[in-house]
DNA sequence: AAATAGCATAAAAACGTTTTCAATACAATA
DNA sequence: TATTGTATTGAAAACGTTTTTATGCTATTT
């Protein structure tokens, strides 16, 4: 005996599928003894509804879906458990499509296997794409990327501003070689954090060069081999503070100052991004532009379900950053008993 | 103009829709001219077909089910990443849903919104239930749990050798009086290494101590607050180590010893289990016992998978961990200076 | 020339629901 | 009594596919 389905309870309680229908999605037009005697005769079936059919019936999957490069490290942690949590708040399961296929995502979107989708930006969804999604009127939000028209909307953080006012606080202590530790020079925040600095370096008209801006892949090891190389092929420039582009990447290049025997805040200050759950916890805790990544998450499915449900337009917000200073970061001081 | 489907390209193109189906899925039977004919029709019209209509035909989702209490975490990110990425590499999709509610579970597996589950133990799928899912054949992996039958698998870490093994290591730096910090205490790993803890200590004839046993719920403040308090509670009863019950324990743990005046590892040692990816950044490098994360997501899909493509029965797989000695641990010192 | 086989395509059924609309029964009204 | 209205239920269509079966050819065999 395969999956039994609404004909089989139909048949068991006697009535047509049509009542069965109606009895089990609460439509108030049944006799309500018509309508326990079904719900009983269901529930004795144990009966669960092949949510497929529904589906194809009423063009709802009740799925959202979260199309990403990666789900790795502390951000998408945090953007992931908030997403999940808010879907499920609203009734809305998440799929989550890890890959780096437009072809997989593109079906999966136009093949209207989600109601509404969250796109991270690192995926490049091109213009062509984007029209076609225009075009069947899915509903969409972007992280990390702007983006906005009737269906689109988008959830940035300001990391042009946080970029600068970073810079701009290592200045304010003294610091006057600074070196920025990028992300990934394809990806939008990482982009943004060095015209930041790069923007404050010229306010504070101090010079900027090219040698002071290392590549770390947002991560601990690849970054702490770009630090190491750094004063290793530089030894003279050893500069004032380092202002990585995220927090892992402060933890890798704090270990690479370790290791050449540079101590942290005292010798060498290091600033970053993101205030992920672990920055309070290291040694020295980091001094770090704290980003509402929850936030984030939260927003953009919010901001979904409402274009669903509310047809409302897409429109673009933006997350503002918040300077928590904490111990991996100090004055600037000379130490002419320098080891 | 709605949505074009398969009815279109046909009327399109002067075909049946059985034609525009076999052109579309690549059945060998039709005329190479109708064919490539059909599928520049499709092309020209950017035709996508509907995953749904596809499913409820033919039973398949391509998607697989994770079903979780939470995705936070370094633990869950591994795991999610691996298993995202594993189920890309067979053309699945991961479906995550973050949810407590049995409800939403049972109706999504049992409504076939999946063709395979992942769960996650700390759901605690009740028995009941279980027999549902295998009346219906549904082919699941369970997480941390033990269940095997036809349809059914797991995939577990050897929590229990662990917390042996690890505790054994303590013993071994001549440490006697060692303070276990449980995770939660309905979770099996968690029991499991404390299991493995009391075993040691009972081997070894050392006496064992309820006070010596905490909470730290897996995260960094809750064993930060723990071990404040036990220091503050006990200061006659500094242990030589702990043991936490994972790396994010241990960092809390630290941190709180460190506030007290204590040196991670010269006053007291510290270890866990996992091995996070910042274990070896942290300050002191953590010595832990190496839990193969990305290993148990990989093996859960792939089994997963198995069952539902070859009909392979459920097994129960388990991962052993391994030691990883860093700068958290110390031979036993007899201080008589101490602060 | 009739029967058979093989190929290419079309028609129709099926998947499991929801939903629209028609049908029935019965009470209330004229 | 005939008519209308109301409450309840059932029949059938629909969602967009795949798959099974049927059909119409042409070519081959007898």
């Amino acid at each position: 005996m395969g999956k039994i389905t609404i004909r089989d309870v139909a048949r068991e309680a006697g009535v047509s599928i049509s009542t069965v229908s109606n009895a089990l999605n609460d439509v108030d037009v049944l006799n309500p003894v018509t309508k326990s005697h079904v719900l009983k005769v269901a529930q004795r079936l144990n009966y669960v509804p092949n949510l497929n059919g529904k589906l194809l019936k009423t063009g709802k999957t009740n799925m959202l879906g979260f199309f990403t490069t990666s789900v790795s490290g502390p951000y998408f942690y945090k953007l992931v458990e908030s997403m999940a949590r808010e879907c499920d708040r609203f009734g809305y399961g998440l799929n989550v499509f890890v890959t780096k296929d437009k072809h997989v995502v593109m079906s999966n979107i136009l093949g209207r296997r989600v109601d509404g989708v969250i796109i991270y930006e690192e995926l490049k969804i091109d213009e062509k794409d984007i029209n076609a999604m225009k075009k069947d009127k899915i509903k969409a939000v972007f992280l990390d990327r702007v983006l906005q028209n009737e269906t689109m909307g988008s959830v940035i953080f300001d990391s042009y501003e946080a970029g600068y006012e970073a810079t701009k606080y290592l200045i304010g202590l003294g610091h006057k070689k600074i070196v920025y530790i990028s992300g990934v020079d394809t990806m939008f925040d990482s982009v943004q954090r060095k015209e930041g600095y790069l923007a404050a370096l010229n306010h504070y008209q101090l010079p900027t060069n090219e040698e002071y801006i290392l590549q770390g892949y947002f991560e601990e090891e690849g970054t702490y081999n770009a630090v190491k190389s750094f004063l290793h092929l530089h030894p003279d420039k050893l500069p004032d503070a380092f202002l990585a582009g995220n927090d892992l990447s402060a933890i890798g290049c704090i270990q690479a100052l370790k290791t050449h025997g540079y101590e942290v805040p005292l010798d060498i200050s290091v600033m970053s991004f993101d205030d992920i759950d672990i920055a309070p916890y290291f040694t020295p805790p980091l001094t770090t532009v704290r980003n509402q990544i929850a936030r984030q998450g939260i927003l953009a499915i919010d901001h979904l379900v409402r274009m669903i449900q509310k047809k409302e337009q897409g429109v673009v917000q933006k997350l503002v950053g918040e300077l928590i200073v904490r111990g991996s970061t100090h004055l600037k001081i000379d130490r002419n008993d320098h080891k």
